[in-house]
DNA sequence: CGGCAATGATGACTATAGTCCGTGGCACGA
DNA sequence: TCGTGCCACGGACTATAGTCATCATTGCCG
């Protein structure tokens, strides 16, 4: 048995925390300063950004009120950009 | 206590949901169809439309490809309020 | 009427999302 | 050197996503 990670890192998943990633730095943001506006815990969106963890629809939502951004802009930056 | 029903009910899981389902009904599929071609149980497709349930990016995704749909596009139906 | 296809609904599960505690490392400025 | 801010990472949790078996209901068609 290859090893259990925390996160199987499948190709979505890393896209979305890049997105997460880039448009975070963009505001100039710190991890812990986005995870308290979007009530989050500071190291989930770590691991989000690692690409780790498969965030739920919730989530989007409140990670995309937190970056001003609509959800489906951050799930259209995920697609493509890959 | 209200008592615990399954499924929050939040705003962006009904509108979700009824994406899915008339997206679904376009391409004249059942729920069970849909529920195989996505990999996904037939109940919780079920649960899906009707608003019950917060589904995470990877069964987002499923669902896109079994919708012939990206997945922003998903989204992006469902936040306007359809 | 009887049967069949599709869906609603629930309860009991198992897998994993998301929280909360901590440690350690790196860069910086005082 | 010593703090301080920021991040990676871990372990141990609790909450809930997603599965599975099952029964009930609705509508349609012979």
């Amino acid at each position: 048995m290859p090893k259990k990670r925390r996160g199987e890192r499948f190709a979505p998943a890393v896209a979305f925390g890049a997105t997460i990633r880039k448009r975070r730095t963009e505001l100039g943001m710190s991890q812990e300063r986005l995870a308290a506006e979007a009530g989050l815990d500071r190291t989930y969106v770590g691991g989000l950004e690692r690409g780790l963890r498969n965030p739920t629809l919730k989530v989007i939502w409140k990670l995309a009120a937190a970056l001003a951004l609509a959800p489906s802009t951050l799930i259209s930056r995920t697609e493509v950009g890959h």
